[in-house]
RNA sequence: GCGCCCGUAGCUCAGCUGGAUAGAGCAUCGGACUUCUAAUCCGAGGGUCGCAGGUUCAAAUCCUGCCGGGCGCGCCA
């Protein structure tokens, strides 16, 4: 609702500068820092003061003098300097703050409706998941219900780098290490902790290639060779080392919640040719060239430079005047390689193909089967070689695409999107967002808890990075587990009677609130030095403190109807049947402008603002602005609680009031938590 | 060498396209449980917003330079 009456304030205002004065400007609105000076503020009169050559104080009497009355605002004063601040109508917004809860995201959904594509998760299939890992797959599916939210058509994806190099490490380990044939290897996957195996076996067999790079330059590329091919055992062995340690890191995510609709696999954008597609397109249009000298002769590569944002510009420029040298393929520094002077194909060459496909730009699809088991019971498709499986939905062709991909691969990122560009993909280049965010890192008395011995210098910076190549990091599961545990333990210690299913769920809830809220309260931008301690935590700022306060809420509830009070339904009904016209009901007048009314108001104006976060969150690319907004929500409540005894209050619309304000609070603060996947108990 | 990011309270972080006295959490100290759950609340102390210039009525925010830290720039992915 805060965002409605901003949207209308804003457009009013500028119409009645427009009008007046004849001057066209965009409304700077802000919160004023007290809330004695309104919800809503702006210095636009400043602005003003410049160009009309008068006194901003004036401008803004003049404003607020003639601006014609905005429903939901009660007035306009002149602040300051010349600001002018702006004051809600409290009853107004209370009314329209609950309709809105109820109904307005369908209302909003037919226009904003887009087909998008989040890419998230995808982790080498060759160990198991780390807590870098989950930063990527949780901040993805917290996008991916932001923009489903408010209205998107949004299909997850996760891209499965099935025959990679770090695949191909593990079975030259399976193989040349531990003389393990097919068949043991198969059994081994059919186990409990094969991903645990595989990062024990992984950090070995980095140590294994760096005793003797030949060797390891040898073996990867027979390895790769017989891998990218497909049949023979160590093709089928590799199969199976991907196919068992992806159904491991389905597995982690789905304890936080987090589910995919396709797991797209770098087996079919080979077999299928995406490849093929991609390059003759690139080729047709110049977008990448062949190098006849220099260091790179023999490659294709694309262009690369400051002076090469716009390819067709300098193209035309290279016809006018001959190379231009931003241009000129044998120029090694200005260049990408994409094609290797053998013929194969570089990483960012299949990328640009697969970014061409989710677009539907590629004019090839893959082929689609079911998932096996997936473990949240949701149908899940993989791509296939083989046939189509019936019912196969339509993936791809999407306007467009989120790649959750940490910021060291920006370069490479931008790489694609300027593929696409050189293409003639303008739109499409535009609409590939590389939704970056920094790494996990480990604080150094976290990686000394854990066991690694740190060099004297890594032991003195602020934080050490994980690295699964050397098996150094903390596991996904291993800190779930350990939250599951310190969940339930605290919540036994309030609820000894809690067993069974109850307080399974009831830790559950609180583990992963805890460890989503921890990986989201930062911006994306910000490195996060994990340390136990401070992910364990359950006070201040954490998901448990929001959930706190939807508990305390559900215990008033339950509370309210054993004392058999009526439902606080029942009595909101009782309050708002006469409400015709809400700004002029005295009752709520009462309450609400009274005295000490600012706690009330405080919760209400903050359960109101939900449609306002979210709005900043999508607009910002910046899941952490809700949970500020759940977590200020949540402080807001807490607050409130201990200044108003709700059930004990003796004016019976003041108290149905109050519960009525509860529940809302509660809805909101719900539905925010659950924007970020986090549910909340009923006790904890 | 080139490019990107960061530097805000003891610690961890917010601070939106420039706007009012720079805010949270943790930690420290002092208060509040016979009440709807104290995983809470109230109060206190704590900041030359890395440094120096510049633009502006107005700079933590924009520009330039410097200092300190991180990352990227491969016929790896």
């Amino acid at each position: 609702m805060y965002l409605t009456l901003l949207k209308r304030l804003r457009e009013t205002l500028a119409g009645h500068i427009r009008e007046k004065y004849g001057v066209e400007l965009s409304v700077v609105l802000e919160r004023p820092p007290k809330l004695e000076m309104g919800e809503a503020a702006s210095p636009v009169c400043f602005e003003l003061a410049k160009r009309l050559k008068k006194a901003p104080r004036q401008i803004a009497q003049e404003i607020a003098n003639s601006l014609p009355k905005i429903a939901g605002i009660a007035r306009v004063e002149v602040a300051g300097a010349g600001y002018l601040n702006v004051f809600f109508d409290r009853a107004w917004f209370w009314e329209r703050t609950r309709k809105e809860a109820g109904e307005a995201l369908a209302g909003l959904a037919a226009s904003a409706r887009k087909k998008v594509i989040v890419e998230h998760t995808s982790i080498n299939p060759n160990k198991a998941a780390h807590i870098g890992h989950l930063r990527n797959a949780v901040l993805g599916d917290t996008m991916v219900r932001l923009l489903r939210h408010t209205g998107n058509d949004v299909a997850v994806q996760n891209y499965i780098d099935n025959t990679g190099v770090q695949v191909a490490d593990v079975v030259i380990a399976f193989e040349e290490m531990e003389k393990k044939s097919l068949a043991e290897v198969k059994a081994l996957a059919a186990g409990k902790n094969f991903d645990y195996l595989c990062w024990d076996l992984y950090a070995k067999a980095t140590q294994f290639f760096e005793e003797d790079k030949v060797r390891a330059g040898r073996l990867r590329g027979e390895t790769l060779k017989v891998i990218e091919a497909g049949g023979g055992e160590t093709a089928e062995m590799a199969t199976v080392i991907a196919d068992a340690v992806v159904g491991f890191h389905l597995r982690t995510m789905a304890r936080l919640d987090i589910s995919y609709e396709l797991l797209a696999r770098e087996s079919e954008i080979l077999h299928l040719h995406f490849w093929d597609a991609a390059f003759e397109k690139l080729k047709a249009s110049g977008a990448i060239q062949l190098a006849t000298s220099g260091k790179n002769a023999g490659c294709w590569v694309m262009p690369w430079g400051n002076e090469v944002k716009d390819l067709k510009e300098v193209n035309e420029v290279n016809e006018k005047s001959g190379l231009s040298e931003a241009s000129n393929p044998d120029d090694e520094d200005q260049s990408k390689i994409i094609v290797r002077s053998n013929g194969t194909v570089t990483y960012v060459g299949k990328d640009i193909a697969y970014q061409l496909w989710k677009f539907g730009l590629l004019g090839k699809d893959f082929h689609y089967r079911r998932w096996p088991n997936p473990p949240d019971g949701k149908e899940l498709w993989a791509t296939t070689a083989g046939p189509n499986e019936a019912g196969t939905p339509h993936f791809g062709g999407a306007e467009a695409v989120y790649n959750v991909i940490d910021a060291r691969q920006a370069y490479l990122q931008e790489v694609v999107a300027e593929g696409l560009r050189a293409l003639g993909h303008t739109k499409e280049a535009e609409n590939s967002i590389h939704f970056d965010y920094e790494i996990v890192a480990l604080t150094p008395r976290c990686a000394a808890e854990m066991g690694y011995e740190l060099s004297a210098e890594d032991a003195k910076r602020p934080y050490v990075e994980v690295s699964g190549r050397k098996g150094f990091g903390v596991k996904a599961d291993d800190l779930i587990t350990r939250m599951l545990a310190a969940a339930a333990a605290r919540v036994l210690q309030k609820h000894a009677e809690m067993a069974g299913t109850e307080l399974k769920q009831t830790a559950n809830a609180l583990a992963v609130g805890a460890l989503r809220f921890f990986l989201l309260k930062v911006t994306r931008n910000t490195i996060i030095a994990f340390d136990f301690e401070d992910a364990l935590s359950a006070e201040g700022e954490t998901g448990p403190y929001c959930q706190y306060a939807i508990v305390r809420i559900r215990g008033i509830r339950r509370k309210g109807q054993d004392r058999g009070v009526e439902e606080a339904s029942g009595l909101e009904m009782k309050l708002s049947a006469d409400l015709q016209t809400p700004e002029e009901n005295a009752s709520l007048k009462k309450i609400m402008e009274g005295p000490e009314s600012n706690t009330i108001w405080e919760v209400l104006l903050a359960s109101g603002s939900l449609d306002y976060a979210v709005d900043a969150a999508i607009g910002a690319q910046e899941p952490a602005f809700v949970s500020k907004y759940a977590f200020q929500l949540a402080q807001a409540f807490n607050n409130f609680y201990h200044k108003h005894h709700i059930l004990s209050e003796a004016d019976e619309e003041k108290r149905a009031f109050l519960l009525g304000l509860t529940e809302l609070v509660e809805r909101q603060l719900v539905l925010a938590l659950g924007l970020l996947g986090i549910e909340a108990p009923e006790k904890m």
